[in-house]
RNA sequence: GGAGACUUGUCCGAGUGGUUGAAGGAGCACGCCUGGAAAGUGUGUAUAGGGGUAACUCUAUCAAGGGUUCGAAUCCCUUAGUCUCCGCCA
């Protein structure tokens, strides 16, 4: 959520940067200015008229302790008149205020100055690419067909256990998933990352705190009998954790990173999007997420770029860095890379990480704080991360190291593994 | 799932209707003392929001939400959480 104070001080930098994404409603930034008026001026009388309340009732209790009951009912009578009054103001206020806080949620956070114009994921910016594209052998198939060949997954049972999209890993399938995470782990501990191991399921303030509501409700799976909902991302629970707290300087910057399962419902996906593990609705993702300085938050952004790029190097994949243009970006980002690999025998770039920079838009929401030097509290940055996600890195090891005799796996993962091939 | 006890500031802890935003202590910060430190001692030490150039001032907050009252940390209701006992259970 912006800030209310620099929207009301900035609003013409505020619709110029929004205009970046193509916002389409930059009405919506009048009408907030318009708001947060209206709700200063209510503020001010009802709480000038709660001052005088609060003063007779003071006064009321000292005329009683004297034995003044008489002066003391007037007063009474007198103070219970404004008290209708103060009802009525307050349920304007209240009015007023919750009318200012639908509205403010509606607009997403400002791209970040460097952030150019841009509506579709054409108009990304490709930073630069790494690895090598292998050539592959004449017979070289997709990775659903390498996985039936070596029974890796089983999506028909999956769908018999829950529905499509809830892939059933088996054997060395299930082996590599395992191998995978506790790689990425490793490496993300190694850098610093202090490990976590989240509840998969979080209530409405956690999932309001990221930003998945009210905006994104619909891709979480809801369990209404609790009021719960299944995590999409590890970014929810973990960044939740400090929710309300106000982390000392010192402590800072605050690197955590968790393995969890991540539940989407990608409602509204077809096609070939969605064949074997391009998308699914339950997959395995390894997240970092950090909260930083608000004077850091853009060194810590390439440095955790930097922490993927090297990770994707080590994994001896093709990718690609991407810096998303103001429309491709999240409703929360105010700056995004995305990583994909290529799947070489799909001849597709795949989506495997997303690290964002969302300033201090979730940490509003969040009221994540930190007391400066000069003892005054501020808004934390926060940032995030995958490092990585499971499926689509599995599809283009799978594809990419493909033979004839089996599928080699890179040297990071063997010991992970226990065996250097499938 | 049932019964009971509880939830106060960074922490411990007092407070059962009236100058209580909240005693006391610890911690922390700054100063004095000291050759330096410890001890001692003095002062300060919540958050959010509003008004004001500023000094300052007002409002709200004692788990959360609602109610009673001129007035609530204190009384009532609802919800959440913690603990104890019982039940069930990996």
């Amino acid at each position: 959520m912006l800030q209310i104070s620099f929207i009301r001080q900035h609003t013409d930098l505020v619709k110029e940067r929004l205009g970046t994404r193509y916002f389409g409603e930059l009405s919506i930034v009048d009408k907030v200015v318009e708001l947060d008026e209206q709700v200063r001026k209510l503020k001010v009388e009802t709480e000038t008229l709660q001052a005088e309340m609060n003063s007779s009732s003071k006064e009321i209790g000292l005329l009683m302790g004297k034995g003044e009951r008489a002066l003391a009912e007037e007063k009474k009578q007198q103070v219970a008149l404004h008290k209708t009054y103060l009802q009525a103001l307050n349920e304007q206020l209240s009015n007023a205020e919750k009318q200012l806080h639908d509205e403010l949620i509606k607009l997403p956070n400002l791209p970040h100055n460097s952030v150019k114009k841009g509506k579709t994921p054409e108009e990304n910016e490709v930073v630069r690419e790494g690895g090598n594209v292998p050539v592959l052998g004449a017979g070289a198939v997709p990775h659903w067909d390498l996985i039936k060949q070596y029974d890796l997954v089983d999506f028909e049972t999956g769908a018999k256990l829950t529905g499509s999209g809830f892939p059933l890993y088996k054997g060395k399938g299930a082996k590599l998933q395992r191998a995978l995470v506790q790689y990425f782990l490793e490496y993300n501990t190694a850098a610093g990352y202090t490990e976590y191991l989240p509840p998969l399921m979080v209530n409405e303030a956690s999932a309001y705190g990221t930003g998945q509501l009210p905006d994104k409700e619909g891709q979480m799976y809801h369990v209404t009998t609790d009021g719960l909902y299944l995590i999409p991302t590890a970014e929810v629970p973990v960044t939740n954790i400090y929710r309300d707290e106000i982390i000392k300087e010192n402590d800072l910057p605050v690197k955590m990173t968790a393995y969890t399962p991540c539940f989407r419902r990608e409602a509204g996906s077809f096609g070939s999007d969605v064949r074997g593990l391009n998308r699914v609705h339950q997959f395995d993702k390894v997240e970092i997420i950090q909260l930083v300085h608000p004077g850091e938050s853009y060194i810590v952004l390439e440095s955790m770029v930097a922490h993927v790029e090297q990770l994707l190097k080590s994994l001896e994949l093709p990718y690609r860095v991407l810096r998303l243009c103001g429309g491709d970006m999240g409703f929360t980002s105010a700056l995004t890379y995305d990583f994909e690999v290529y799947s070489a025998a799909q001849q597709k770039w795949l989506e495997v990480s997303s690290v964002s920079n969302f300033e201090s838009f979730q940490t509003n929401r969040m009221k994540i704080r930190f007391k400066d030097g000069g003892g005054k509290t501020q808004l934390l940055h926060s940032l995030n991360g995958s490092s990585l996600a499971l499926p689509r890195i599995v599809a283009s090891l799978l594809e990419n190291n493909q033979t004839p005799t089996g599928i080699n796996l890179p040297g990071v993962l063997h010991p992970y593994f226990g065996a250097s091939s499938i």
